[in-house]
DNA sequence: CAAATATATGGACTATAATTCATATAAACG
DNA sequence: CGTTTATATGAATTATAGTCCATATATTTG
């Protein structure tokens, strides 16, 4: 497995919806499934397969306390990186992903 | 389409393997479909394939010179922004993607 | 230990994306 | 203007990933 797949595949773990909605609530410190399941409004076990790519990434570590089990992410240096993509993203106007209009003439 | 499936977008076209390295290519300036396409030792329709979604979310542009077409990345803090993902995921180990084990207990 | 609560897991289904192949378009050049 | 070269496109196929449902596991509590 190369370096540029993992790193591919690290990006597309970050890169779909409920899963950076997940690291975006987890910036602000540790959650426990319960949690992020009732303020995404998503189903339990889909949370849960969420997180478990997640972890499968080391984006993300767990940590148990009674029944309940509680993320964070993994380092600080990443979650300041999905803090910067979004800051750069919004800036930019990226990936509004508008019909792209490709006439070669180009006039 | 909301900005979070905007932001995801953007990271999922980044986060595909041959996307990420043509990324890498671009960083050290503009090539066109050709360079690509011997360097990466791919389909020629492939890289079109490709070059088509990174410019569907803004991450290239083009330039046209006689019957080449130049790719290149739309904004210098986008190249940073790649850097940056690229020394990150390096200096953590992320996402080597083991096998998880999960065990709850925690032994 | 039975019931309740919290979370995880596996299978089935669906959706999305990557790849290939054939072909189209466009520019350059004899 | 026919041929070559460079690139793009669309359809078909395959691979990958997301979602849902049912159920399993583990913890706490009465």
């Amino acid at each position: 497995m190369s370096v540029v797949e993992d790193q591919a595949r690290f990006l597309r773990c970050i890169g779909e919806p409920t899963r950076l909605l997940i690291l975006k609530l987890l910036v602000d410190g540790e959650k426990c499934v319960g949690e992020l399941t009732s303020v995404l409004n998503k189903e339990q076990s889909l949370i849960s397969h969420h997180l478990r790519s997640l972890k499968e990434c080391n984006i993300v570590k767990e940590r148990q306390e009674g029944q309940k089990v509680y993320y964070k992410i993994t380092d600080t240096r990443l979650a300041g990186l999905i803090i910067d993509c979004e800051a750069l993203m919004n800036e930019l106007s990226l990936c509004k992903c508008q019909e792209v209009n490709s006439e070669r003439k180009g006039n």
